[in-house]
DNA sequence: ATTTGGGACAATTTCGAAATTTAGTTGACC
DNA sequence: GGTCAACTAAATTTCGAAATTGTCCCAAAT
């Protein structure tokens, strides 16, 4: 009897939102059932659940008797959803300030020791992020807003961050102006957690998050993906 | 030819939806395929694409090989979700106090003006809150956050709001001490609102959301209803 | 030259049964 | 008398084909 806690609707479910949220199916892409089906060797029928599922999520966009695709990017939508994670965000992180445990500080730790040891480009594409620094940076901020012990409010952080992960893929590793170092943002975030500096905090939280969409829609990459 | 621009699965999607929404499917009853089936008239797939679409949206819950549940209720959940409507609508309600236009307003008198010539308790049974008023009801919050420009924030606070219907079959139309007035509580937001004062609209929200959980806690009603 | 209609093709949507798994019951054995 | 195993029954999960709908191309008419 082979072990099969998992049922193959959850694991199509998940290979499909990790290829979405990884960047191996783009922002636009079409999702036809006749791929998906001998890609993933199921049925129609879980993969129809399985993108259903990404739909309520946001990943993914169904139009009636036409398909399903990615859900599309666009400079306004990275404002709006810009702007709801630095508010949001910010809101969790000062309960996780407030109501976060030494258990919690010990987390944020090492997740973030984790990130720092982490390669920052691919070693085989230097001008794209490694998977493993964009699972660990993910990790990272996870582990941030852990300590809010409202599970409401911390699924609703998390439902944005994937969200912003469509986004990513587009970012570039590099700042070409030369001003940013990312792993300071990280580690001045750290210090201010752990002195438990609300204010400073989620100051510093916020102008990370603007930061990157920043350098994103100056890039003008959004503008070019969208047209898909 | 029928004019269907409507799958069967939205509209079984949408008929799940409102079942549970108005309070006839309750938390905690389990959704047989069987019993469902013949009840829409679809077949099992349209059904699980429906019930998993209703389980990302946080209204069924599923147990893997053994089936679709309405989500249970609890007081600890209801204490976590009574915090995070007060926050996050709160932040919305400032926002849409800031950004909303004079059309907005209209729409916000023209809700509170249905809700407010809407029978509060159901003419067959005067223990229960009436179907139409709970409607409006629900019309008039989502439309006081209509002024936020945001979708995104929107959705948050919306997606909020339906989790709480959960909770409010549970809800009992008199207040037992005699000290409440909702019909009060919603002129006075308005009121607020139109002044466009956002401190006291979003205190005056706050209140408002916050004595209908100590009501429905104190009644422990919300301990009855989880033992199922 | 543009538009309108028909028709073949491809894709989504839906169905109903087969395959798996779980829950409940009966019986045998310690 | 209690425990465990196997069997039965009911439910979920999965499949693959049929039905429905949308898309595309081409021909005919304005």
């Amino acid at each position: 009897m082979a072990i099969q806690a998992k049922t193959r609707n959850e694991v199509a479910f998940a290979r499909l939102r990790g290829d979405i949220l990884s960047g191996r199916l783009i922002p636009g892409q079409k999702l036809a059932f006749a791929e998906l089906c001998e890609s993933y060797g199921v049925s129609v029928g879980v993969i129809r659940e399985a993108l259903s599922r990404l739909v309520e999520q946001g990943l993914v966009h169904s139009a009636p008797q036409q398909g399903f695709f990615v859900t599309t990017i666009s400079g306004p939508d990275l404002v709006y959803l810009t702007q709801a994670r630095c508010e949001i965000e910010s809101l969790v992180l000062a309960h996780a300030i407030a109501e976060g445990n030494v258990e919690w500080e010990s987390l944020v730790l090492a997740s973030h020791h984790r990130l720092v040891n982490a390669p920052l480009v691919s070693p085989e594409d230097p001008e794209r992020l490694s998977e493993e620094w964009v699972e660990r940076h993910s990790d990272f901020h996870q582990t941030l807003l852990l300590g809010c012990e409202n599970p409401r409010l911390r699924g609703i952080a998390g439902q944005l961050r994937d969200s912003a992960e469509l986004y990513r893929r587009w970012s570039v590793p590099f700042d070409h102006e030369g001003d940013r170092d990312i792993a300071g943002e990280h580690a001045l975030i750290v210090e201010a957690v752990l002195k438990r500096d609300t204010a400073l905090a989620t100051q510093r939280l916020v102008e990370h998050i603007s930061k990157t969409t920043s350098l994103l829609l100056e890039s003008g990459v959004v503008e070019g993906a969208e047209k898909r």
